[in-house]
DNA sequence: CATGAATGAGTATTCATTCAT
DNA sequence: GATGAATGAATACTCATTCAT
């Protein structure tokens, strides 16, 4: 009896943390992060007002709350990646591949997460302030950051010219993703566009 | 007399609109669009708040007048290139030299209009209706299409692989200039990173 | 066994209340009465916020109680020296020592339910009911009235003049003590404090 | 016709200004600082949210304007009575009229003040920033120093005995006035009023 | 009795837009 | 045409209180 009760109670509270978190994500996902309202979500989670604050100290963390929690498995899958035995050259297919599927399930809020954060230089130009806007530049500069550690290992072994610039080459990779995802340039087979993109990239465009 | 104090008229008319733009250029530029307020542009502009209504319906309008009026030389500037007998190759450099020279001196500005419009498929996520949306992405789909069209003619020529698909490339090649400016990868010298990203798309990053 | 866990149970029970009692006294001193929150109470008396409300029908009952609790001891030691046989006019000093210990030592709490209470004749002004003003009002007009009743006794034996009105005087009398513990304008002797405002109230400030 | 419209114009705005501060007297002073809504007062003052917005930054400025307007007139008053040429011990006696007179009209609103500001020691118990507190308190200390002013002079005379502390005595004759005014005991007739206060403060309870 | 998760009424403030002068 | 006073819809966040366990 007793621990079906606490099963149920725990259940309870968790629900409603994930009931708002899932309300959240619809919303901010579909209306991005300023038109997002707290009413809205509460509408949709099924909850009051003040449950969410119980949860989440404000606006601003629910929406970093959010973003984590969909990036945590994701880092783990291409850490696993970059730390795999794959020959470099197919690893960047793989880790491309790996973008790709991402970003395809989650394209709207990171639509809405760069929306706020990319590319600002300019503190006070967002809502958030440059601590916050840091939290999330870390976000996905990590994943930048491990494209790139791909990169530098092909390069190590002579599999990718000296004179590319890793770091530059990496973000221009994750942006040649981001493109295609938004872009809807992705078709129901993955491993094909991310084939298209690795090859474009490894080898150029032009004919021989 | 009366021409004169008509002229007078009508410069000061054109000033007011033209010291409007010049002062949402800069307020929109630094502020993004939602921060940006009606009143620190007038505040700027020297002028009065219903001024900006007589010569702009809404601050949206305003804003696309702002984009349209940047990009309209730029148009003229990249169709140049298009229809120039340049051989293609070079072509494709001078265009990505071309882009860079516009975003460079816009990027603040693009930056926030990027913000707004890109990627946003459902109308009501930001604050512009749909067809606001339409309008703005026709503003770059019409230039990514340049680069296309000369993609498409360095094909014809076969001096680009028929598997590579134009439009992607574009949109591709596009997303890189873009991510070069955002992240100041462009230096002084813009020719020389207009050459380090045509021989990144050309040629691959493959050693040989 | 089992009046001891009776005996603990109703120690706990107790000391539950006290907590409270205790963390309120605390927080409504330095808060105020609307800046102090139930949430912060409980963090003080480590407790839950469904205790309170087990013992306390809610915020105002408890803050009541409080003042009730502080208040009540105070009387008795008043009602000792008015009743007492000292002369009336040294019972006068007296009395005014005794204002003035203890309003020193309940100098944050008192001056926080006098912002609430004091002079609110409208019901509505503040959180509280004309009913529960009434409640505050009688705590201390009847520490009043012990004064208005000394100053009587002298009054019936022709050592205070009787122009002097005896409701209005007391009332000036304790406003002035009210002041010196407010303005912090009682030294460590108290004594000397409460001969100087005696003295100044029943000799008068010009010079003979 | 141009000077007519000018004046109504001119008219009209001062009239909102005016109006919402009005409003905001009679809100402020029946409900007190915190319960005294925006809502209620534009309710009031006929008038919509954002023109209380236009004239003042916020709800405290706004209220704390209305202070500064109440107060101003009654500073050039006590400053005149200060400066005059009669005897001090009449002097005393005058300017406490001019307080009763002042506080009796102003009663409700200077309350609500006391309210906020009044021996608040510790920073953070109010709303207000201890800023905004030392603004307020700056208000009426400056009034209990003219009462000060007055003492000393009569002090300097050789009128009131060196043995009363002049800065004390003023805040006591101080408080005196303020009980005197929300205990209603100020009829119809000041003046009578005010002879009893300072007949009782300078000549004392004593029977001689 | 003790607890704390859930609740929602209540509120100051911002800012694009209008319109009378 | 130029102006700016007036407007009010829209919105995040607090906190006393309840009640199921």
């Amino acid at each position: 009896m007793k621990h079906i009760r606490e099963n149920i109670g725990f259940h309870d509270s968790q629900n409603k943390r994930q009931q708002i978190l899932e309300a959240a994500y619809a919303v901010f996902s579909s209306k991005g992060y300023h038109r997002a309202t707290v009413d809205e979500i509460i509408a949709l989670a099924d909850t009051g007002k003040g449950t969410v604050y119980n949860y989440f100290v404000n606006k601003e963390q629910l929406f970093y709350t959010l973003i984590k929690e969909c990036s945590m498995p994701f880092q783990v899958i291409i850490e696993g990646i970059v730390n795999s035995s794959e020959p470099p050259l197919e690893k960047v297919e793989t880790i491309i591949k790996a973008f790709l599927e991402f970003y395809a399930k989650h394209a709207n809020l990171w639509r809405v997460m760069m929306h706020e954060v990319r590319g600002f230089g300019a503190a006070g130009s967002s809502n958030f302030t440059q601590e916050q806007l840091d939290k999330y530049q870390v976000c996905f500069c990590e994943t930048i950051g491990m494209i790139e550690k791909v990169l530098l290992e092909a390069q190590s072994k002579g599999l990718i010219r000296e004179s590319c610039d890793a770091t530059q080459a990496a973000h221009g990779l994750f942006s040649v993703i981001v493109t295609f995802v938004f872009r809807d340039f992705v078709g129901e087979n993955i491993g094909k566009t991310a084939h298209t993109i690795a090859d474009l990239f490894l080898y150029g465009a032009v004919e021989r």
